[in-house]
RNA sequence: GCGCCCGUAGCUCAGUGGAUAGAGCGCUGCCCUCCGGAGGCAGAAGUCGCAGGUUCGAAUCCUGCCGGGCGCGCCA
């Protein structure tokens, strides 16, 4: 995105320009540049002043007046006027006239307005759910789908290169109790004490055809392909598209999990004790060597998960991210040790702890084992509540924060659900559009604007053009339930709006119904476009 | 015992160095001659777990402690 098409970066470019003239290109320190808490503060404040002082040796707010009167000078009639405020504080008011010059450029910026600010652009692999492929999926892995997918899409709208990929452990112990049940139920019996229990595996016992007396491999293989194929076509049904499912046993076949040992090997990271193949993960923080190949001959899970990673790395990926469950939190320090071992760049790989999502029905907890088939799935999730509602309400809380999801609540009360105010205001922008209509709308997009701003509208205004600062944030922090919370104020901002400005016949009321018109649209891109990066609908009508 | 995450309003949680700490739900009281009331306005409600430290400035950074969750296997 150009610089031209964000007012509010061109704005903050241009007081650091006068920053660095009035300190002599002296400081180059990143000060802030934000919506101060209140409306007395101004539009916009920054602390440059104040670290600026120390280096000048200046009074902070001697340097705020100074740096004021260069602004003032050199925005001429954009800004209202400035303030020096509290410690040394500068606020901006800005004009009318910036208003309405900022809202048709960020118009002019079309449907990339807020994105593309990448810098430098990567290519990214997303890793995300990877549930083993024993059972369905269940809300917990929900939680991973929402959460992975939606930052791929920020990531992706931020300007990045983005694959999204499911890793199927398909090999060990796991996979072979989950065949051995569904023999079991394919001859009449139960299955195995430390199986899997689940009515789906009877399904799965007679959608294969003599499941019976089936070699175990074989029926594992199948067993896993159907139950893969359930997977993709539920996370298809929530609205997440996985690029690839890559699946354990290619790592095995192909030979890779030797070459990679091997290859740590040479680097002197392997040592052989009681049988056992270990690695030195202790070299890189691990608090313990690990096991790589039991005494057994077979392969522990870190040893297929470490060549898989070089596989991925191998791919040519600039950054890899893993999206893992909270019980996998112990196996970060091995994992980053194996990735630093083998020439990884540390920072390149970054694996993200999702925690727990409690389900909580009528107060109670559910709980979630598919050993025992207690437990929700996604589907059910579905069914209860739907995508949207579903989605966002899996996506508001940080990813490293434990999230209460009350089923009941969700169900009963779904009117309750934030989901539904954010897209009610799309749902109220696009009636009030309809009711302007289509060749009112196109002209008040081309005209020249000349409302005198009610405080609601510059309300809104900020509120939108925070829309790029809110993208580079929620990217670059792999933070995408800030969008839900933006969406909320966004929609908060537009009800404000609505009730002190008339858009359809603003003229009765002295209004300039163009710029209220262009206002709406602006809103509604910018709605429409938080609600798709969370994966949830923008809906025309409700 | 060790490691990771969390501790902010009655509840669920935003807020990763700025000004008098916010939202939703719940609670109290108002508002439909009005472009969509699935709405709006107002109010009550807080020792930001505790104690030190760094800083002009700390919910935010550092240290210690307390409480909760999750892990600590030649399972994945």
């Amino acid at each position: 995105m150009s610089p031209t098409t964000d007012p509010v970066a061109e704005l903050r470019a241009a007081v650091a320009a006068a920053a660095a003239e009035l300190s002599d290109n002296g400081a180059s320190k990143t000060f802030s540049f934000d919506r101060p808490p209140k409306p007395e503060f101004g539009d916009y404040s920054t602390n440059a002043a104040m670290l600026l002082a120390p280096t000048m040796g200046e009074k902070p707010r001697d340097v705020a007046q100074r740096l004021g009167a260069l602004v003032e000078q050199n925005l001429a009639d954009e800004v209202e006027k400035v303030d020096v405020a509290g410690p040394g504080f500068l606020n901006l008011f800005m004009s009318d006239a910036w208003w309405r010059d900022a809202l048709a450029a960020a118009l002019a910026a079309g449907e990339s307005f807020g994105g593309g600010t990448a810098e430098p652009a990567e290519r990214i692999l997303v890793e995300f759910v990877s549930a083993n492929p024993t059972g369905p999926i269940t809300v917990a892995s929900a939680r991973h789908a929402a959460y992975g997918d939606a930052l791929s899409r920020i990531l992706e709208f931020a300007g990045h290169a983005v694959e999204r990929e499911y890793y199927v452990n398909d090999e060990g112990g796991q996979v072979q109790r989950f065949a051995q049940s569904i023999q079991a139920r394919a001859r009449g019996e139960e299955p195995p004490e430390d199986g899997y229990a689940g009515e789906y595996v009877g399904d799965l016992a007679q959608k294969i055809d003599g499941a019976a007396d089936m070699d175990l491999g074989e029926l594992a293989r199948r067993g896993v392909d159907l139950m893969i194929e359930d997977v993709r076509q539920t996370l298809e049904r929530f609205g997440v598209s996985m690029d690839r499912f890559f699946f354990e046993h290619t790592v095995h076949e192909n030979g890779e999990i030797e070459r990679t040992i091997e290859l740590l090997g040479e680097h002197g990271l392997i040592y052989e004790h009681e049988d056992a193949v270990w690695l030195r993960t202790t070299n890189f923080g691990d608090d313990k060597d690990r096991v790589l190949r039991r005494s057994t001959g077979e392969f522990t899970y870190l040893a297929p998960d470490i060549a898989y990673h070089v596989h991925k790395r191998e791919r040519g990926y600039d950054r890899l991210i893993d999206v893992w469950g909270a019980d996998h939190h112990g196996y970060q320090s091995r994992m980053l040790a194996a990735w630093e071992a083998l020439g990884g760049e540390p920072g390149r790989l970054e694996l993200l702890i999702m925690q727990l999502v409690n389900l909580v029905e009528r107060g109670q907890r559910v709980q979630m084992s598919k050993r025992k088939g207690e437990f929700v799935t996604l589907d059910d999730l579905i069914d209860d509540i739907g995508v949207d509602a579903a989605r966002f309400f899996l996506l508001q809380r940080s990813h490293d924060t434990t999230l209460d999801l009350d089923l009941s609540l969700a169900r009963e009360q779904s009117q309750d659900n934030p989901v539904y105010y954010v897209q009610y205001a799309h749902a109220r922008i696009a009636s009030i559009l309809r009711k302007a209509g289509e060749e009112r709308v196109r002209e008040a997009l081309e005209a020249d604007f000349s409302e005198e701003l009610h405080p609601s509208a510059r309300g809104l205004l900020k509120r939108l053009l925070g829309f790029p600062d809110e993208v580079t944030v929620a990217s670059a922090r792999r933070a995408p339930h800030r969008m839900t919370v933006y969406g909320h104020d966004t929609a908060q901002e537009f009800s404000a709006f609505y009730r002190d400005c008339r858009v359809v016949g603003a003229a009765e009321e002295g209004g300039d119904e163009n710029f209220r018109i262009a206002t709406c649209v602006m809103t509604q891109r910018v709605l429409a476009r938080s609600l798709e990066l969370l994966g949830v609908s923008a809906p025309e009508h409700m």
